[in-house]
DNA sequence: TCACAGGGCGCC
DNA sequence: AGGGCGCCCTGTGA
């Protein structure tokens, strides 16, 4: 049951039923101010899969109000699914031209400015406003085009609409953040803070040192441009002022060099500016922007929340009383590549705690180094050292899950669309400019893909041909189809690695939020059950054992066959987002919560056996040959004690 | 004064 | 010269 939650002019909201049988219907409307009220009523007694235009403008409110709700749809996120999916392509909604809802996300305006009276979407004067109940029906007609796929695509529209969810909660909560320690780390680092324009005094000799090492005048470590040519009149063979290349070098500058370079990226990135922008009552709020990568990862929006450098982390504390549960999970992408692959051999290398280990005791490899490059290589698309060199032997001992990264990459290499485990497309290379349909990818020798204007732009017909002119000397003709071609070939293979890593890398992310799905519908009875104490009924509300398609923590596979409640929660909808253990931070294959200390030691078993079940709802009940996903699991007070 | 590209580096 | 990001800086061009 869908309740689609329409905007109506003049502050009111329309409440309108979608079921699988019979047309729409309009619960009732509400002016918005009593919108809050009539969701909680309504999560109690029908528990609606709640449908809007936007998660990230809908629900806000409500949890501003103290509401949540148990699940959604995001109609903005799951048509960008289902418009590039290929199992949905032939349908209706995969083939209509774009519209309003293809509008780029629009970012929820900053908390203290004013609150604007704007459409959903900008649209045209004369455009009338999206239907989102036209839009849900669209989106579940494209659903059923995709027959035997339909469970596992639904899968992915409740995972995603689950990870929208949790995406504004965790803003909402806030990461606990200790400015004062904060402050006490950058003046460790850097030197006490000091007015803007100038280098806190750890930097400013830092400065001087390389400045001195160089012994060639005044240099600015900040311009790459003035430092090369320091660099360069000093003697060193450099071309560049990168790390990699500095390491290469013996010189007493490198080592003050990179120190700096070190506390530059500190300083610029998350030093006092940083903390006064983002921390605010000792909170740090990312923005987390739900299918922002085209993987299916996220993507943050302000204060680099994805890119926490280490040093900063043990300004993250949990309150007075509270704890954080750490948990990232072990070798993912290993482990989902072989869960996707069906390979057998690599999912028993798996069941070592530490995956890389279990791929040396399969005999393999010789040690682990040459196990995580080399995997690393092959679901990157490695060539040189290592990886390029255990590829072969990773190749013989695991042939299912080599396979299927490398015709992941031929498939790129063609320019053809891969997919993730549950469906999620990869974009067509050059959508931006080449026609689709010419052949040429990646063939060489025919067809320019264009090298931006150079040599290579006259080359869109075999040379000779034609009454065009070509290049009059023949071997400027051979360089220029020799160039063509080496970079058509090399444009194939690098949109080849990137199929080969986006089957990868969106499965995991896929496990990812089915983890984090179980694991909010889990961390929330927890909460519920420990307010409730004369409640002693069980903490679990999850199913133990939901396959691909079945009911759980995602509602159903296939979103409109009706989900059966998970209990009678009296309390569903009303228990603040903060009141009880709850997420606070999500970093790809990693999850902090946030939690009573008193709860920690239950809120680690339900991360576990939340990652159990993630498993399950991707690739079923772990058989004979399933994989085991571990997790690294810490209950701390400092998130940097967490590994 | 502004927008943008590129170098560089933080995270996974 | 391995995939995906975001953010800082500088330098450039308008």
């Amino acid at each position: 049951m869908y309740v689609v939650v329409v905007p109506m002019p003049g502050g009111r909201t329309a409440l309108t039923t979608v079921s699988a049988d019979g047309p729409p219907r309009i619960l009732r409307t509400v002016d918005d101010d009593a919108l809050a009220a009539s969701v909680v009523e309504l999560e109690r007694t029908l528990h609606p899969r709640w449908t809007w235009a936007d998660t990230e403008h809908a629900y806000p409110p409500l949890l501003a109000a103290g509401v949540r709700v148990d699940r959604c749809h995001d109609l903005r996120l799951c048509r960008a699914i289902l418009r590039h999916s290929l199992w949905t392509a032939m349908s209706v909604l995969g083939r209509s031209a774009p519209d309003a809802w293809d509008a780029p996300r629009r970012p929820a305006p900053a908390p203290g400015a004013p609150a604007t009276a704007e459409p959903l979407f900008e649209l045209g004067r004369a455009a009338p406003p999206p239907d989102p109940v036209v839009e849900l029906r669209a989106q579940l007609m494209a659903l059923q085009t995709a027959g035997r796929h339909a469970a596992r695509l639904g899968t992915l529209l409740a995972a995603e609409s689950v990870g929208a969810l949790v995406a504004a909660e965790m803003h909402a909560a806030g990461l606990p953040w200790r400015a004062d320690v904060h402050d006490q780390i950058l003046a460790r680092e850097l030197g006490a803070r000091v007015p803007d324009g100038y280098r806190p005094a750890l930097m400013e000799a830092k400065a001087a040192e390389v400045r001195d090492a160089l012994g060639v005048g005044p240099v600015n470590p900040d311009s790459p441009v003035d430092l090369l040519a320091a660099l360069r009149r000093a003697g060193l063979p450099v071309t560049s002022t990168s790390k990699w290349e500095l390491q290469a070098v013996a010189h007493p500058v490198v080592a003050p060099l990179l120190e700096y370079k070190t506390m530059s990226r500190l300083f610029t990135a998350n030093g006092w500016t940083w903390l006064d922008t983002w921390v605010h009552d000792g909170r740090f709020r990312p923005v987390y922007v739900v299918g922002g990568v085209v993987t299916g990862r996220w993507a943050s929006d302000g204060g680099g929340a994805l890119q926490l450098p280490h040093v900063v982390r043990d300004a993250v504390r949990a309150d007075d009383g509270w704890r954080f549960v750490v948990a990232d999970a072990a070798q993912l992408e290993p482990r989902v590549l072989a869960a996707m692959s069906g390979d057998g051999a690599m999912a028993r290398a798996g069941r070592a705690t530490d995956m890389y280990e279990g791929i040396v005791a399969s005999g393999a490899v010789v040690d682990r180094q040459h196990a995580k490059y080399g995997m690393l290589g092959a679901m990157y698309g490695g060539t040189q050292g290592v990886s390029g060199q255990v590829l072969p032997q990773l190749r013989r001992a695991f042939p299912a899950a080599i396979g299927l990264v490398e015709r992941a990459a031929e498939a790129g290499e063609r320019g053809e669309q891969v997919m993730t485990w549950l469906g999620r497309t990869s974009p067509l290379p050059e959508s931006g400019g080449v026609s689709p349909g010419g052949g040429a990818w990646g063939r060489p020798g025919t067809g320019s893909q264009d090298d931006g204007g150079g040599a290579g732009a006259g080359l869109a017909g075999p040379p000779g041909e034609g009454g065009g002119e070509g290049p009059s000397d023949e071997r400027a003709v051979e360089r220029a189809e020799r160039s063509s071609a080496s970079a058509s070939q090399s444009r194939a293979r690098a949109w080849g690695r990137f199929t080969r890593n986006f089957i990868v890398q969106g499965t995991a992310a896929e496990w990812a939020l089915c983890w984090m799905a179980v694991l909010r519908q889990r961390l929330h009875a927890l909460a519920v059950a420990d307010t409730e104490s004369s409640d002693a009924g069980s903490s679990d509300a999850g199913p133990s054992d939901a396959g691909p398609s079945d009911a759980g923590p995602l509602g159903a596979g296939s979103p409109d066959t009706g989900s059966p409640d998970t209990g009678d929660d009296a309390s569903r909808g009303i228990l603040g987002a903060t009141a009880g253990p709850h997420l606070v931070f999500f970093l790809h294959d990693e999850v902090v919560i946030h939690t009573p200390a008193h709860l920690a030691d239950e809120v680690v078993r339900i991360v576990e056996e939340s990652a159990v079940e993630a498993g399950r709802i991707l690739f079923g009940p772990a058989g004979e040959n399933g994989v085991e996903f571990r997790l690294s699991v810490a209950a701390v007070t400092s998130y940097a004690d967490a590994k």
